[in-house]
DNA sequence: CTGAAAGCGCTAACAG
DNA sequence: CTGTTAGCGCTTTCAG
């Protein structure tokens, strides 16, 4: 017969195994100095009485809890979500439990949900930062530990987890005048985030390097979400010297490419998507992108955290993962004629 | 200067304002019986030294928390992280916090979750149950707040909110016989998840009231995941006399059905799909679908939970959302001939 | 209307 | 190696 989780307390084991309170702390605690003997009475204790420790109880008497802190800008955003799922799952193999909130890129919001999860006294946070001011961050963390996620916040004191956005826009882009292409346009969100700047740097070099001066109309920074690219793509394309391919810079703007490229016939127009997307292997012609891994950014994030949780030093680290390009059709189209 | 968030106690409180412990717990948690003199001075000290109430401690204290578990099959599905999304939404506009958690399906992880999140003391829990046993839950809740989401769970004690599963089952077959269409194929996962069982059961209905006896080959519930509906919609168009039309019940399968169609040139093939997804608008043709609007579910699930956290009472009420079709093109496709 | 004291369940000193 | 005592920060009898 075993008790509802959560009921016993350390008292009820400690009268039923005839020893203190504190030795029976010891033993769920797992701390050595136990006589074999002892244990064995307390942990026959504890699984009769299915007694488990009471996390709240825990929490107020060391001040930390088995919960971890995630924050990103949208949880139903597919990259975020799946960046938050492999988070969890890693979390969870860990035994730590997961409080998550969302920003919705607001730096109001996003400061709230930092002072929530600090107050729930997490044991740690992943926090992907907005492009704003963070300096109160590492008053407020103290010394919680903190791994920010695929952006920088523009504070040096934590640890860093991202990809080579400048890399991944450079070799995007290198491909595409690779398959003959001069006139390349540039889709992407605003550059106030360091990412989406950092990518239409790696844009800018490998024509640099081409020796191609882009015009300023093919780079549009304003195609945050799939509708802006739905506007941005046919006025492109309406140029006197349209482009004939497009480095989209995120998913939303690769979608909203997509799908007005299809419906206005000009499946023609060469395209490489940063970041990959539903139905982006299996459309006609499926879409060539920069693998922006997110299950790699998670469980290189939550390893981070977990050494810094369990004590691990050293400084702050940034850590830069690579994204490979991967060859699917859009991005090996040649220019027409 | 404000202190930073959680570091002032009652006691600080207290003294700097030179009332009692108690006086401030009581202005703090806006209980009546206080001077308005005594208030504002309480208020000012409040103000001054930045305190916030310590959420572990007053759990601990109360036996709740001011956070709420949500537990879905995977945070990365695209429905459920718009079903998450909207819940964390509605919550923090309530004051909650959001533990989530997810199951994969596994009744043994469920399990887990619900249990973890029990000896977090959330204040209530959002659950998507599998198709599995949940005789523990009754017990294990107690009298703790909770509310099934999408599926209901084999016992009978709690709010329950979902679609009309069986009318868009019939809606979407319905749809397609009006356009001409007498073969028509279903695409789903195990019918042990009753969602599914009943989207079918609307289909079958549909047929019989138009005098059709499907064949057995058309009915395909082995597609769970996009890949299953890429092997089984080729094999559905090479039967001797194929289906002119697709009812795809669940998202994955849908996209998998489109891509397989678009990749082998038959979009002649009507398709309606039971839930909407990206690029389902923006492809061509684009995909009608029965729309199971996640944000609907969300706020009507979370407005449920915090009236019974409110000690709303009332029986145990099952809550059914209308599920509208939406034309959009592939599901008004006449069939060849 | 307000205060003193007890205790939620746990862990950390400090003795024994 | 083990037990006693205190206290994390809060709410809550029960007096005043």
């Amino acid at each position: 017969m075993i008790a509802p989780s959560g009921r016993a307390t350390v008292h009820d084991v400690a009268r039923l195994s005839g020893v203190s309170i504190k030795t029976v702390s010891r033993v769920v605690n797992g701390a050595a100095e136990v006589t074999p003997a002892t244990r064995e009475k307390v942990l026959a204790a504890v699984a009769q009485l299915g007694y488990v420790r009471n996390p709240v109880a825990h929490s107020l008497r060391t001040g930390v809890s088995g919960t971890v802190g995630v924050i990103v800008d949208s949880i139903s955003d597919s990259f975020f979500a799946a960046l938050a799922s492999g988070i969890e799952d890693r979390l969870l193999a860990a035994g730590f439990s997961v409080l998550i909130g969302s920003t919705g890129r607001d730096p109001v919001r996003e400061r709230g949900q930092v002072d929530r999860m600090l107050q729930q006294k997490v044991a740690g946070l992943l926090l992907v930062p907005n492009a704003s001011d963070h300096s109160y961050l590492p008053a407020a963390a103290g010394d919680l530990p903190v791994v920010l996620i695929d952006r920088s916040a523009d504070v040096a004191d934590f640890d860093q987890v991202g990809v080579r956005d400048r890399d991944g826009g450079h070799a995007a882009t290198t491909h595409l005048l690779r398959h003959g292409h001069r006139r390349i346009a540039f889709l992407g969100g605003t550059t106030r985030l360091e990412t989406v700047a950092n990518r239409l740097v790696g844009y800018r070099e490998a024509l640099a390097e081409a020796g191609i001066e882009p015009d300023p109309r093919w780079i549009r920074t304003d195609c945050d979400e799939a509708p802006d690219a739905r506007i941005a793509v046919p006025q492109l394309l309406a140029l006197p010297d349209p482009p004939t391919a497009i480095f989209s810079s995120n998913q939303h703007a690769s979608t909203g490419a997509v799908s007005v490229l299809h419906r206005t016939g000009r499946t023609d127009v060469a395209l490489v998507s940063f970041g990959d997307f539903d139905l982006a292997a299996t459309i006609s012609p499926a879409v060539s992108v920069i693998h922006q891994n997110p299950r790699a950014l998670a469980e290189t994030a939550v390893d981070r955290l977990l050494q810094r949780i369990s004590g691990a030093g050293g400084p702050a680290e940034r850590i830069v993962l690579p994204v490979p390009l991967i060859e699917r059709g859009s991005g090996e189209l040649r220019p027409a004629g």
